[in-house]
DNA sequence: ATGGGCTCCTGATGGC
DNA sequence: TGCCATCAGGAGCCCA
């Protein structure tokens, strides 16, 4: 399930282990996996041969590489069972191995592997957005908190500009970037609120405070995945060690609130289950 | 415009 | 052992 810092290890997997390099050849083996490429598998193997890879980048749950220097980048997303690893050339191919890129320099592969086929890679312009470039097909979504330049009083105004529930308007990635169920959960659980408040209730200092939260939560997260990968992989499995060990919420049904001890129930929203303490995350009326 | 529900996909798991 | 239901869930898409 990779959300921000999750994505933010592969992206410097990717700067350290395949930026530089000139891409000799692209295998597509499942057509799925570049559909958000629109003139197909044999275009993206075509235009991405030969090219350079310059630098890995990141927003929110989106990568991409920037190609020769151009406007042109190729974008990835993982989905939820994505993963980019670095395999020695001849290294037996994965069961869902769905995209590998070969180098001029005969040296470790890169491979996009995915299960579930949620993510995706595709060829795209870059277009001027602030102070530098972003890929077209992401340009509609908002700054992540982790980004220099995210803006925490526009990110609160977003927040509250919704009239739905609070956990709605933090998974929406057009108001702000990166936070997924697990981080959602997290941050609301250490501010308090329950899933199903409404975003235009809560005063801009709650709201400012839900933002803190996650940013705060993805951070820690983020250190501690930092820590796991080995060189060959750019990311083990799209999880970081921060997943089994310090979350709050997610995921623990029925174990005691680390607050006031009382039972983690789950609740199922937007065909997804929420993870909150029954006493500190009220229901609202 | 905007909120909100549906759907894509595969594999693990649990109940009977 | 087999079979079915459920769950995991990001985000594009469609409809009211």
């Amino acid at each position: 399930m990779p959300e921000l810092p999750e994505v933010e290890v592969v992206r410097a997997g990717l700067q350290r282990h395949v930026a530089g390099r000139t891409v000799s050849q692209v295998e597509v083996l499942h057509p799925r996996a570049v559909r958000k490429h629109v003139p197909g598998a044999a275009d993206f193997a075509a235009r991405l041969t030969g090219r350079r890879f310059d630098a890995a980048r990141r927003r929110g749950k989106y990568l991409w590489i920037e190609l020769d220097g151009s406007a042109d980048a190729v974008v990835a997303h993982l989905g939820m069972s994505g993963q980019m690893l670095v395999q020695p050339v001849g290294a037996e191919d994965e069961t869902h191995l769905r995209v590998r890129v070969r180098f001029a320099d005969d040296g470790p592969e890169l491979r996009f592997v995915d299960q579930r086929t949620f993510g995706g890679l595709a060829l795209t312009e870059l277009v001027a957005q602030g102070s530098g470039l972003l890929p077209v097909p992401i340009a509609h979504i908002g700054r992540d908190p982790l980004d220099p330049e995210f803006d925490l009083a526009a990110g609160v105004a977003a927040l509250r500009g919704r009239r739905t529930e609070v956990k709605r308007a933090l998974l929406d990635q057009t108001l702000v970037s990166g936070i997924g169920n697990i981080y959602a959960d997290e941050a609301l659980w250490r501010t308090r609120l329950h899933w199903a408040r409404q975003t235009a209730g809560l005063t801009r200092a709650k709201a400012g405070e839900l933002l803190e939260a996650a940013t705060e939560v993805m951070r820690e997260a983020l250190v501690a995945g930092g820590t796991s990968f080995d060189a060959l992989y750019v990311n083990v499995n799209g999880q970081s060690g921060y997943f089994d060990r310090s979350l709050a919420a997610y995921g623990q049904e029925n174990r005691p609130c680390g607050r006031c001890g009382t039972a983690i129930i789950r609740e199922a929203f937007m065909n997804r289950s929420s993870f909150s303490c029954p006493r500190c995350q009220p229901r609202p009326r």
